[in-house]
DNA sequence: TAATATCAGTTACATAAAGTAACTAAGTGA
DNA sequence: TCACTTAGTTACTTTATGTAACTGATATTA
């Protein structure tokens, strides 16, 4: 019976990056803002689909800003905002463990 | 065209981390070896059919070790490898972004 | 001018993963 | 004997993801 119960916000933060392909699309955005289609094609096997579904979702956790350029035609940039930015050093540690620990 | 092709091992890892469930069963497991039972108490939701895929999975991954302790009845107990405990870090900075940019 | 291509998605349908609840087998305790 | 615990498994339902074709606005090419 002895429940431990995990802080919310770490539960949080847990939920949104256990998503499936939030977390790669978070480091492709870390590289600078880009378009839709170049996401798209940086992550092999991610559709368009499930892109789309999770730009919106990052969008609306603040993650990612979604800027359109009225040109012709218009250009969209997704890039992160400062709370996107600040997931760099958790990435960076996962680099680090699969460096150490996951064979070659 | 510039595919920027990501790091296998990155990859990987996020493949494993981003499973629904398994960073949370990692974590639970950070605080020290425990039952099946107590895993699946401690995070609510998760039902014993997923936590004893993800135990399995995080088994065969060599990140989780199960101990049959022969008593009677039979006690088994799960816990972190070295490589598990390594991810330790990858926590602590999840810890640290929710704190800094999720409300409360 | 007509045909084709690009971008940023959306839609419809198929498959895979997860949730729910009941069940098992071995042992314990009342 | 009946009920309870542990460590799962099984059958079934619901949700998520994958696949591929399609849209509508513009641009480029033949």
């Amino acid at each position: 019976m002895e429940r431990n119960l995990l802080c919310p916000r770490f539960e949080k933060a847990v939920e949104i990056l256990s998503k499936r392909w939030t977390s790669l699309i978070v480091f492709q955005l870390l590289s600078g803002p880009q378009r839709f289609i170049n996401i798209d094609q940086a992550l092999p096997n991610l559709s368009g689909k499930v892109l789309s579904e999770r730009l919106k979702e990052l969008e609306h956790e603040g993650i990612v800003k979604r800027v359109v350029f009225p040109e012709s035609p218009v250009r969209i940039e997704y890039s992160l905002t400062d709370k996107g930015q600040a997931l760099a050093p958790i990435f960076g540690e996962i680099a680090k463990w699969s460096q150490e620990w996951l064979p070659v």
